[in-house]
DNA sequence: CACCAGGAATGTA
DNA sequence: TACATTCATGGT
């Protein structure tokens, strides 16, 4: 048992213990989901929610619905999410992507890593995105690493790595190959951030404190 | 007023 | 590979 393992055992426990099962995405459904993926970038959750709202009052929250829609109405709708104009085209870009490849139907049938290169081609998809994506409307077992993660492995000396794919595959290569672990721990990761580590983790009220 | 939020593309060295 | 810059709204 590596001491690494230990500690990434560890941290999932406290947080589990302490914030207790998340519901993670929150969508009614999977284009939603990935629509979400793009409109959160470097974003406040509650930014995206009232972007979605707006698209849903035009019941244009779907691959399809952007696609017909004029990327100067949908440049409106999504305002609250900020960047909007890049925004507005990369949800053009997914969407396409999509359509033109058989959405989730045919899309799952290829393996992770193909799946995964595939959406990282896709201007507007990052690694955080593409894995969010992968993991949350796949349903594929893959770690999304995103800001508060590097701060909890830099500050619990885990690493001092800010490489996306080496943080992630420190996870990969200390947990169980399981979907619904890397969705939760993601999850709490990102809850903790919002409730206490906005500005400082680890400070004197978070759970992670003194681990 | 400054700072941050569930990043990515582009350019530079 | 590793940084720097740009994009933009809304809450604290």
């Amino acid at each position: 048992m590596g001491i690494v393992r230990q500690k990434l055992r560890n941290i999932y426990g406290i947080l589990h213990e302490y914030f207790g099962e998340q519901q993670w995405w929150p969508a009614e459904d999977k284009d939603e989901i990935v629509i979400g993926a793009v409109l959160t970038q470097n974003t406040a959750w509650i930014n995206v929610e009232s972007a979605i709202k707006n698209l849903k009052k035009y019941d244009i929250c779907s691959f399809k619905g952007i696609l017909n829609t004029k990327i100067s109405v949908l440049k409106e709708q999504i305002k609250p999410a900020g960047f909007f104009n890049q925004k507005a085209q990369y949800l053009k870009n997914i969407s396409e992507f999509f359509i033109e490849n058989g959405e989730f139907e045919r899309l799952s049938k290829y393996d992770l890593y193909n799946l995964r290169d595939k959406l990282l081609h896709v201007s507007g998809v990052g690694y955080e995105t593409a894995d969010s994506i992968l993991l949350y409307a796949f349903d594929m077992p893959i770690f999304v690493v995103d800001a508060y993660t590097k701060r909890v492995l830099n500050r619990h000396n885990i690493t001092d790595s800010t490489n996306y794919n080496r943080l992630q595959h420190i996870f990969m290569d200390n947990c169980a190959d399981d979907a619904y672990l890397f969705a939760q721990y993601h999850a709490l990761i990102v809850e903790t951030a919002k409730n206490f580590c906005k500005v400082r983790p680890l400070c004197d009220d978070c759970p992670l404190k003194g681990i």
